[in-house]
DNA sequence: CTCTGGGCATGACCGATGTCACGCCCGTCG
DNA sequence: CGACGGGCGTGACATCGGTCATGCCCAGAG
């Protein structure tokens, strides 16, 4: 019997998920979480043999819980599950010692599978996606540029980036610039939404 | 025995929620959709009580969808299942001549419990969404203010959405600046942000 | 130790943007 | 009919935004 564990924002998607996996004779759903700070505390007490986890949570992202998952809890490996086919996301979920990446836009039959694979220790990754990531290469953006960048996208205005960032004026256009140029964009806008797309927000 | 369509363009979430359905003894699944625009003739075929639609889908949105089920096939109930409680969604779902609105935020039970409801010709909608949508409002905005904020929202400059709409550059430049102050903007990306919040889009 | 690259800053330039004051045309409503 | 509001346009103005040249400081690589 496969122990495993939901992480999923919405409630419903987690129910439905939770039947669906309750089809499956040698799969058992021992814990559901619907924020991602709760993860690791749901997993030490549940001990599941696989943690499915969704990036887009409250309170802390699927792939940072996941690497706090790794350190606890090696013994549970982890699958994440996901709307968002972001190179930048397989990236940075790999680096944080994932074992599968699956999309909410595959077919239902192949989340028993990969859970089945993943508990017997393979690696379970879309090819389509793997392959994107890997040509997309990592973010371009440095440190600073990406804060700067994230900061615009709400539609913040130079001195509003500047004062929350204890930068100059023209410090925060700078970076701005160089981000809008590596990026091909045409001004922050597209820059901002061009790096939320391949998520290296 | 309820006859249900599912329209969800997510693949795993689709036949997860037939899972889920799949539990009750009253509800039948009989057809699934993975696009808005294959909704009015999937169910023409399968002929069911309640068509259960995402709103955001390829092809055509669920609210559009659900407007032409009604004209085309009366006897079947609509009731929209979306992540998104933007009042103004509800307010065109509405419109729109839809039977019940749930969010995916809600408890798994609620919908099987929704569907039974719309079965019986009863309306089904969240309060809190109810509420915000009375208190919000309509759009502010005019059809044409609609139109500038929406290209805008992709980073487009103003010459572009000018060139694209057939206007000039200044009436472009005043359609968006009213619309900044309507929505209490700073500038056009966050006027843009704020009425796609509200599903003014 | 020197070179390199990131972070930070200044100052200048020009084009893009947001605002304002007008005016014109048209459909609708009282 | 006359007032009103939406759509469209012009011209002007002040500010913001994107780019460039240039420089300083510091950490890590060689």
């Amino acid at each position: 019997m496969i122990k495993v564990l939901i992480a999923e924002d919405q409630a419903m998607i987690r129910g439905a998920l939770a039947a669906l996996l309750a089809i499956e004779d040698d799969i058992e759903v021992v814990a559901q979480v619907d924020r991602g700070d709760g993860v690791v505390e749901a997993a030490v007490k549940a001990n599941p043999d696989v943690a499915l986890l969704d990036i887009e949570m409250p309170g802390q992202d699927g792939i940072t819980a996941a690497a706090e998952l790794r350190k606890r809890l090696p013994s549970c490996r982890v699958l994440i599950l996901t709307v968002f086919g972001r190179p930048g996301y397989l990236r940075r979920a790999v680096d944080a010692g994932i074992s599968g990446f699956l999309l909410k836009d595959a077919p239902p039959d192949q989340l028993a599978a990969a859970i089945r694979r993943t508990a017997r220790g393979e690696r379970v990754v879309d090819s389509q996606l793997a392959l994107a990531a890997l040509s997309e290469g990592s973010s371009p953006l440095t440190p600073r540029e990406r804060d700067v960048l994230a900061m615009s996208t709400r539609g913040a205005s130079v001195e509003e980036i500047a004062r929350s960032l204890r930068l100059t004026n023209g410090t925060v256009r700078n970076h701005l610039s160089i981000a809008i140029q590596k990026l091909n964009a045409r001004n922050r806008t597209e820059a901002a939404r061009i790096a939320e797309e391949k998520g290296w927000l």
